[in-house]
DNA sequence: ATTCAACTAGAGGAAGATTCTAGAAACAGG
DNA sequence: CCTGTTTCTAGAATCTTCCTCTAGTTGAAT
């Protein structure tokens, strides 16, 4: 199962580096494999010896990437306490990661229905699912504590998530102008406010019990 | 400029429809001109002078879905006069849309960034904004009367259009499950509260003045 | 009858994923 | 140090797929 020689493994990292850049580069239509090899210098034969084929080296690419995202965000939630603090850092650290890593976040939106992942659909959900577990437990705690609305969790993923990543796929499509910065500024609260236990002049719960 | 012939509208119409049905059932990977030139019964030749290239079809198909999405949500706001009762119906009936029209929702949401209309990004650019400009006049009316909170426009329709782009896209990709009729019943409600003008226990202006 | 849009059929050719064979580099045991 | 084995690298050749173009036909309108 482990690779003998650890020579291999530089090269498939070098081959997942060089795929980004060519695919932030060249778009959809650039992201080939000749372009992958030309770029990177490494031989074709390397390239199928590690992945199999070209769907292997985009899902391992993919993977990587949401790894990177989830790990970020996971990270940025779990630091955190009260909800309120949890939700709108975990807003922010979504639109921090997007403007920071901007290659990343532009393949993982356009990958989502690119195809060259459907034969790995598997693979990938299975691991999109592990890391959102520490997410969806976090986020349990605190509707059972009652410092969230009692919704199921689909719904406050989607309320988070949505307004997030329609705000990357604007800034990251470019033909949309979108102010990162007071975007940043004013959702975290926005968005809070969704999620709050009720809205009716009732304080939270955590300071009136417990 | 018009046609000396009405035949080729038909023609037109059948390849869209066709070309629509083919990425239903095959998907990306199926979507091809031969795919759609056997599944029609129309000839090569035929798409290409009505189209002049497959970029030229896809972009067409996707101009022609976009309208039909955005003609009913703008049927759909603009029927209402409060803030709130138009908010809720707008959620509701991209909910609605994507659920009768599973196809054409797949399509716009896989071609966000499919590539195949790079070259023809102004013109649908330029379409989607025609169409946009009802709801952001409706917007902007209401936040000038107080009835939304006072946020730049992208940033209220990054929050209505955010959850609910999100939900449909886990319908569609059918690895997510959604009971889409309880988040249909949820999700007006919960989308309405990060508009609201205040949260502090003020009436709504509408009431209390004019 | 002429004209022009609509249409048909099929060839051409480019592009890209994959396979294959050959060889170099690391590793293990003697 | 030598040798067999496995891992890895190399790049040409292949095979498939699909977009585009050309040349010619039909048929309605004037």
């Amino acid at each position: 199962m482990s690779p003998k020689q650890q020579r291999g493994e530089a090269t498939v990292d070098l081959l997942l580096t060089t795929a980004l850049r060519v695919y932030a580069e060249s778009g959809q239509q650039g992201f080939t494999v000749n372009a992958i090899v030309a770029a990177s210098g490494v031989s074709l034969g390397s390239l199928y010896h590690h992945f199999g084929s070209f769907d292997g080296l985009a899902a391992a690419l993919y993977i990587r990437c949401m790894d990177q995202l989830c790990d970020d965000m996971v990270a940025s939630l779990t630091r955190c306490r009260t909800a309120r603090t949890g939700i709108r850092t975990w807003v922010a650290s979504y639109l921090r990661f997007t403007r920071e890593n901007r290659d990343i976040a532009l393949f993982l939106h356009a990958s989502a229905y690119s195809g060259y992942l459907v034969a790995h659909a598997e693979e990938i959900g299975a691991a999109k699912a592990a890391k959102f577990a520490a997410i969806t437990d976090w986020l349990r705690v605190r509707v059972e504590r009652g410092e969230i609305a009692a919704l199921p969790a689909p719904v406050i993923e989607v309320l988070v998530m949505g307004p997030v990543t329609e705000v990357a796929r604007r800034w990251l499509s470019s033909t949309y102008e979108i102010d990162l910065a007071e975007v940043t500024r004013l959702l975290p609260d926005l968005i809070w406010r969704s999620l709050r236990p009720d809205q009716d002049g009732a304080e939270p719960r955590s300071r009136t019990t417990a």
